[in-house]
DNA sequence: TAACACCCTGGAGCTACACCAGGGTCAAGT
DNA sequence: ACTTGACCCTGGTGTAGCTCCAGGGTGTTA
């Protein structure tokens, strides 16, 4: 298959496959004869992994683990539930994090929503101290 | 002031103080005798409103909408409202979709707690087709 | 043979900084 | 006078995960 095929397939631009490859996450594929890339079916489906990992986020250098994993080279399946425990912990606190900020937002939306004179506006008033 | 003595009165580091210099954010001060930055007093209060700004999250560019509105360069306040109303809404788009990560990355974890072999890992499993 | 869709590489740009090397400055202590 | 240590300077590189671009080759169809 070609890079727009796979493209296609896997919703993922041409140029995010040739960056995944550069960074070592997939394997070089062969190339046609014109230079083209050419993916076997195995690369193909390495490639959906890959997006589905990064549908939930998971940043590139702990797909690599799970990839490991995939592919058998570790033994067993340990660092998989690591990456997926880790990525939700952090998940919960950055939810956490959004949410305060949120809060915060909110306050000071609250406190204008007029067109007033800049020096009156009680936004830029409160960014001030805070 | 001296840019270590901003430093530690708003928390920002002095990169990032030299960096917002950099990107127009705030006014390239005088400097001494020896070529040190010497904030005085409004430069200070300037950068103390932009470290609340950040500490909310607002980008950079979004904050120089404010700047234009504390500094009276806007006849009103509405590019204010505008940029906390905007900012508020992406916040809490976000939020939704860190919750919809959450529930799928806590449906992954839920399949395999185990240290099994890789290949009958429900983790790994899951992540091909999802 | 022209048009058009597709592919290639290498490099720059984005965000909001952090960090580094290599060098100057300044005040205090000996 | 000299050294030490804390501070400051500039310019450049690195981070994450891509996107976009220029300048060029390839392949198929009319």
């Amino acid at each position: 298959m070609k890079i727009g095929e796979i493209s296609k397939k896997t919703g993922l631009t041409i140029d995010t496959i040739r960056f995944y490859e550069k960074s070592g996450l997939i394997k070089r594929p062969l190339r046609s004869e014109s230079g083209y890339r050419d993916f076997n079916s195995d690369a193909v489906a390495a490639i959906e992994f890959i997006a589905h990992c990064r549908s939930l986020d998971i940043p590139i250098v702990e797909i690599k683990k799970l990839l490991n994993v995939r592919s058998g080279t570790a033994k067993s399946c340990r660092q998989a539930n690591e990456v997926i425990n880790e990525q939700l912990e952090k998940l919960r606190i950055r939810i956490k994090e959004l949410k305060k900020l949120e809060k915060s937002l909110a306050q000071l939306q609250s406190v204008c929503n007029e067109e007033l004179d800049p020096k009156d506006c009680r936004i830029i008033q409160s960014l001030e101290s805070l």
